[in-house]
DNA sequence: GTGGTCTAGACCACC
DNA sequence: GTGGTCTAGACCACG
């Protein structure tokens, strides 16, 4: 289980870990009938407290995409990867919707505002590359 | 002075306040040598406290791009406008690369992204075109 | 020996076992005399672990429904319908307190309340003539 | 603001908490717009750690009721009492509908369970005329 | 071993 | 003063 939580971004990390778990989920890289990893052993692999990665699982139980077998662990759910498809596809929206209409009430044209955007794009993408 | 302010939104409201002014002060709605507002004023318009219209304009005066006349007021700079359109291209940015890295990081390709970004810039513009 | 074993419904496995043997004692499916599945033999039927059927058994002896037939394994008693029964009744009677004291402290009148219960009852019971 | 919490009838504090608020938001005892109790001032009246409150405030803005003003405490959402009214309503009907099944599942008739259930309800309602 | 709850206390940003 | 996040560690029931 590899996920990269920067914890120096404003982001919560209980946050980053339920939205980069539910996104694993979407696209069935965990898919229903899996167990997903126990909170003390993530806790350990990201050196953070397991309270942390509980709530985080918490999260993912209230929406659904992963329900306990007690004393066993957390499993994902039938549901889950529709349900995380969902809300991985509102999520991503939402966030790009706020930018470019903050964007456009700052009077920036849309040709500006697509050339920031290409430029922040390819060096994203070509930093991941070769990071 | 018309801010909407939202202080439900989680966005700090003196970010909010200092913002929107730069970018009044940006596109010259607000020209060099204009008074903004006192912060009694403005925190009796906007019903909020007026230590976080202080706030707000301490933030302007540490950019530059305001003033004090003494005893008098806030004044807009001469550099103030060259100063906020930098800011402002500078924020967008930001905020743009926060998103695409989260995006990255969930996964989405560099393609899917762009359409999803193609779809809400044309949206927003639509919409800015016949409001 | 069919039981229903639900894992994520949070209640607790080895109480669902226990239940569900008492019940059957309770109408004589299994009546005194009767040998009940070895523990190993109901853990790989349910495929749960073993710990868990042992446990469900030793409130059953504990009840005083079953008990060891010295190295054969368990045997329903004599007394063990009556004490079935008996507790049968006193797990409804007390659920069914539990949630309408609840109602209650939520304001529910106890027209509503009655209301609420004859509808959720002629809806299983719809259900199960015609399941 | 009274609450009733029982720490030893294993509902979660935070639940009750969290249940009993959002009861309150239904009946319009705390209308929109109100604050609810500071998370330190009602960890101090009912003598428990400020954690256990934040997590049933925490729960009631998931569900929406309930909206962060930054610096300055909670709010009743406008949807608040609509959201509680609905919430309450699915909730007291799930429990019914448990402990229907179960008691269907021991075999008792319809009569039976209507008698106990009649039983119970009215033993209550005098309980609580009286107290 | 598993998750769930609770306590205690630290630190932060915001008003 | 407010809420929000995180850490540390205890205790419980369950398998």
């Amino acid at each position: 289980m590899y996920l990269h939580i920067v914890a120096t971004n404003g982001v919560p990390v209980y946050e980053q870990i339920a939205r980069q778990i539910a996104f694993l989920i979407a696209d069935e890289t965990l898919p229903p009938g899996d167990m997903i990893p126990s909170v003390r052993q993530l806790a350990r692999d990201l050196a953070i407290n397991p309270n942390t990665v509980a709530r985080a699982y918490r999260h993912l139980q209230d929406l659904q995409v992963v329900e306990t077998l007690s004393g066993t662990g957390l499993q994902v759910t039938a549901q889950g990867p529709a349900i995380c498809r969902q809300e991985r596809a509102a999520w991503i929206r939402t966030r790009f919707r706020h930018v470019v209409v903050e964007a456009r009430s700052s009077r920036l044209s849309e040709g500006e505002i697509r050339q920031i955007f290409e430029q922040i794009l390819t060096a994203a993408s070509a930093e991941e590359r070769r990071p």
